[in-house]
DNA sequence: ATGGTCGCCGAGCGA
């Protein structure tokens, strides 16, 4: 079995503490971060190596940054999403993971992202037909990676609720561009390349969320939306054994504004 | 209540 977690930090530095209390009590074995909002250099690699972690990072200054950790053997295979001329964000990482399988007899390949994919807010502004065209060189890549037939797991921050089911009040953020149709039909187009989405695939209960704004008591209230996403692939899909969202680091004190969701792949 | 909260960094932007 291997676990695998995605979570928007929302800087890693304000929320090491927590990252670390969440590491030690999940145990994943590896974990896809978003938003580590720090260079390279800047990263607290050593805290994270101190329990067991292999560290792969595409940092950036006060913005974007995306990182792999890995309990297990981890090698870069990408720094950024392909067809990316000019584009200096921080967006993605991919790296495969050498799994020792449960039978002792060598390792499974699991090849996985971390994406932090653009808000594309206000969706007025030029920050929209970038999002659409960032989603666009995703489904591209994704669709490459489909041929290599391997365990794949592209987990992040999509910055999409996939559905009116994923959002607390779709009436209100029908406009937005996390909700807006072309959103949301860049998102399905990934699903019909042939990816499944870990948590829908498993679960029909409402009010799976995986962010809750700072303001206005969003968290209180359990006023979410369901952005982040762990898209697997059919070989993954079929060694998925469980899958959830972790809403105790979003009740943590100082908390980022999205918690870790996860999933379990036999191997 | 024409606001509300964070993190960046040291003003206003991004989310």
């Amino acid at each position: 079995m291997v676990r695998i977690a995605s979570w928007n930090i929302n800087s890693i530095k304000a929320h090491i503490a927590n990252a670390l209390t969440w590491l030690r009590a999940a145990k994943p074995d590896v974990v896809l971060l978003q938003e580590i909002k720090v260079t390279d250099d800047a990263f607290p690699r050593l805290e994270i190596e101190d329990l067991g972690y292999n560290v792969a990072v595409v940092g950036q200054k006060t913005y974007n940054g995306v990182a792999i950790l890995s309990k297990h053997p981890l090698t870069t295979e990408l720094k950024a999403l392909p067809g990316g001329e000019g584009d200096s964000h921080a967006r993605y990482i991919e790296g495969i993971v050498e799994v020792p399988r449960s039978s002792g007899t060598g390792h499974e390949t699991v090849r996985v992202a971390s994406i932090y994919l653009p808000n594309g807010n206000p969706a007025n502004s030029d920050k929209f037909p970038y999002k659409l065209a960032w989603m666009e060189r995703l489904r591209a890549r994704a669709q490459e990676l489909l041929a290599l037939e391997e365990v794949l797991v592209l987990g992040g921050d999509y910055n999409v609720c996939p559905t009116d089911a994923d959002v607390y009040d779709p009436e209100g953020w029908r406009g937005d561009a996390l909700c807006r149709p072309e959103s949301r039909g860049r998102f399905r187009s990934l699903l019909h390349l042939g990816y499944t989405d870990a948590i829908r695939a498993l679960h029909a209960e409402p009010r799976l969320y995986t962010f809750w704004d700072y303001q206005a008591g969003c968290w209180q209230r359990d006023e979410g939306l369901r952005i982040d996403h762990l898209l697997l692939s059919p070989q993954a899909a079929d060694r998925l054994q469980a899958s959830g969202i972790d809403r105790e680091p979003r009740g943590a004190d100082k908390p980022s504004d999205h918690t870790p969701v996860w999933c379990e792949l036999a191997v």
